[in-house]
DNA sequence: CGACGCGGATAGTTCTACTCTCCGTTCATG
DNA sequence: CATGAACGGAGAGTAGAACTATCCGCGTCG
């Protein structure tokens, strides 16, 4: 197919189409001719990703492109890929070195020796976490920190059944891309229960017999 | 204090803070003549509050106020400002109707029946659940879903813990803010801790004995 | 054959979140 | 009391991100 079909069939505007081609998000069309080129099913797949990790991911089109890098390089391990998809789902502020951060350094340590993680120094997410916990207690309420443990409970379930899922399969076929999808789409997912738990649990301490 | 002092404090720069006032995130200081104003601690706090909704919940400015709004507002309710917090911080793309959508929205009010969940029609979580679940369902892959169950049971307990910590307090002392402090920080906090509970697990399954 | 669509390149647009400049006033310092 | 820095307020300007529009010369198809 040629670029106005893949258009239609996918959603997106030829416009968006070239300029993810020129960004590198979606590889180059098959040249039948010096400005003739094809697309195919595989090009569709991918543009239908790519959507998907900036529209509902909320990946900026550098991450996307760092992402999708690293699920077109062969031979990286599944490890790596993790790690990457977490850099481009955290949007790092570079974090201030205050007191407030050098305790939210330590609760994370404490957490983690607690409970017998193995994350390194520069993990995405531990970054992300002593960046939270620096900000709450700048905030000065302790609301949150209460629930750390509650929290970090519920991920190492969720932790280890993820990872499992990815393993428990017949090794490397598109299994960096699951592993991308499950990082990022997983973790809208996890956000949306969030919030209809908590919508459900509020409504039961409002009234059990009312309506809205 | 004046804007300058008030600048120092917080580390925002004087032209953010004229900003943040034009834009209704932080109510105007006292005026002391037409042409000065002093702010208070009550200020630097209410500051500190933008920066972190802003940066670390990752909301926009206009969500950001409209949040604030809430937390201003004396006379709304707990489950309200739930809402209110869960609308600022799911960025929602409206959402296509096509079968991918229809399918999703029968799991999500499948796995609502199953887990007898109270949740309405237009929770800003149910939406974009159903966003998610779509747009997995178009990229062919089931690998997360899954994993729906395993991330509801954990988002259940967190829902339900969530709600009980805000509710064993005395009631309606700053409660508002808590809550939206809760819904959007501790989802940056649950997001990181995912992270790091994913690489523990992952380094794991590399190799018990391994460095790096 | 001729109009429409193509790929490729470059320039322009829109939106967000600031940031800068200007104005007339006021405060702090000598 | 002079004067210069800082103030509050308003408007315009800016930077970055993500598109979007235009143009060009070539291909394809009716």
């Amino acid at each position: 197919m040629r670029v106005a079909e893949l258009s239609r069939r996918s959603g997106v505007s030829v416009a968006s189409i070239k300029y993810y081609l020129r960004e590198g998000l979606l590889p180059p069309g098959e040249l039948t001719s010096p400005n003739q080129a094809h697309y195919d099913e595989e090009h569709l797949r991918r543009l239908r990703l790519v959507r998907a990790l900036l529209d509902v991911g909320g990946l900026t089109v550098a991450g996307a492109r760092d992402v999708l890098a690293t699920v077109d390089d062969e031979q990286v391990d599944l490890h790596h890929a993790l790690g990457t998809a977490q850099d481009a789902v955290m949007a790092r502020v570079q974090p201030v070195e205050d007191d407030a951060s050098v305790r939210a350094e330590k609760v994370v340590a404490d957490l983690v020796a607690r409970r017998g993680w193995r994350v390194t120094e520069n993990n995405a997410g531990r970054r992300a976490a002593v960046d939270v916990l620096a900000t709450l207690d700048r905030l000065g309420g302790d609301q949150v920190v209460g629930l750390l443990d509650v929290y970090a409970e519920a991920m190492e379930a969720v932790g280890d059944r993820e990872v499992a899922a990815v393993v428990d399969r017949d090794e490397r076929e598109g299994s960096v891309e699951r592993v991308v999808v499950g990082i990022v789409l997983g973790g809208a997912l996890i956000a949306a229960l969030r919030g209809m738990a908590e919508e459900s649990a509020s409504a039961r301490r409002v009234g059990p017999g009312e309506q809205r």
